[in-house]
DNA sequence: CGAAAAATTCTTGCATACAAGAATTTCGGC
DNA sequence: GCCGAAATTCTTGTATGCAAGAATTTTTCG
């Protein structure tokens, strides 16, 4: 009943976390908890459902339960987790239903920034997205997935970024998350990597045009095509779970 | 030193508010403490830049500092409140060009609300909004401010709900946040109640209609209209501090 | 042998104790 | 009398203790 290796995996992924060294500043535990949990859920490494034992968590990552059941907190409140009174929270499920919410959300979501983009969009600016949407083709040149998703991501928050409106960042970054557990949970390339490439160059000619309408449209359709593309694998992935 | 009085107004604010009786289930402080907290400062008790002193908070809401806590990070998460290392925190500004961002964000927003929900309006769905629209009507030949607000922001909570899409629901909540805030804030009858009403009859005959384009494009520019009179009216209110 | 009930164990929810950093006050020097 | 530095006080960040509710195991009865 004690042996560490049978208890729960949990154990084992939890094992290879870095844990903040002894000799810490005060004030840091939340954060790097929070970000070491959310990275476990966002990545699949917690699967959907799992329950959550505070004890276990503290002694795992090393900290009391005071910051573990802070993140427990804020990641619920992200909608990563659920909580339920007087019960172990547990890892939100990966619903395809509200995947498929996200994808109207998401695409309005980034229409309108692309809208608001084009019409700050410097030739400085569009050089920098450019140069993360070449930095995603040279991860997909070297079959790097995860550098793959990271540069895409970052192609889609700087245009965020660019359109000068905070309350928007901070709506994306939420919307962020749920995309990436998806993302994370399909581990595939996406099928249409081709023409997301297409669709990226025309998104950046459109910024650099200043065509407000245009950029608006493109990144609509662009973010719903992916998103579709990324249900629809997901949807594969359960009819039949061991990829063959 | 000790003198209750004076140490703050906070305490004045505080000694009004409800507590939960010591008879109380397990489990319903952190939400009563969120609510409580979130209450004083949408509605303006706690002043933008007031600093929160826990342990204050703690005697005041006769909680430990345990709820205090988590509810001073859930509130810091929706933006309500901010974080200092080290330091209390303090609530949010109340920044004008926030809210002139939150503009375009809820706009949109509701405009794809009311898009999906033009899709799925029953009869009995729209009969249930125009009942709030009519509620409102009510408390404003009442004079009756908080009310009025109170079923505006049903008619529009309905709207969001209709439209079936839990994470455009989610996001409309974090949104209506600051919104509520801004219009405590303001604390006037808004100058363009006569065209609220009739812009909310076009929206429901819209849906009524099932027409999804033109219930988006009235949403949308009623948002952006009730907002932009809230600036303006936020500006003024800056502009002559004591409302002449 | 199976099932239901009682007792035990475990887990969360809240309160509190302790430590590190910030703010304030006081004391010394000029 | 004023400025600066040291000491004190206060506040937050983290850990732990205690109680209520849930889960599990054991025991007892049919």
């Amino acid at each position: 009943m004690d042996s560490p290796a049978d208890t729960t995996p949990l154990a084992a992924l939890l094992a290879k976390v870095p844990q903040p060294e002894p000799g810490r500043r005060k004030g840091a535990l939340h954060g790097s908890t929070v970000a070491q949990l959310r990275n476990l859920i966002v990545t699949g490494a917690l699967a959907p459902g799992a329950k959550l034992n505070e004890r276990e968590l503290c002694l795992q990552l090393g900290v009391s339960r005071t910051p573990v059941r802070e993140a427990i907190k804020t990641l619920t409140q992200d909608g990563l987790l659920r909580a339920l009174p007087n019960k172990s929270s547990v890892v939100a499920e990966l619903d395809v239903g509200e995947i498929e919410a996200l994808i109207d959300v998401v695409s309005t979501i980034e229409g309108l920034a692309g809208e608001l983009a084009a019409a700050r969009a410097t030739d400085e600016a569009v050089a920098e997205i450019g140069m993360l949407h070449y930095r995603m083709m040279l991860h997909h040149t070297r079959d790097e997935l995860p550098g793959y998703f990271e540069a895409n991501k970052a192609f889609h928050r700087r245009i965020v970024e660019l359109s000068g409106n905070p309350v928007l960042l901070w709506i994306w970054e939420l919307l962020a998350l749920r995309v990436d557990r998806a993302r994370y949970s399909s581990n595939l390339w996406p099928k249409r990597w081709k023409m997301a490439i297409q669709e990226h160059e025309q998104i950046l000619a459109a910024l650099s045009a200043g065509d407000a309408a245009l950029a608006s449209q493109r990144l609509r359709e662009h973010v719903r095509n992916g998103l579709s593309g990324l249900v629809a694998a997901l949807k594969d992935r359960i009819a039949k779970p061991d990829g063959a």
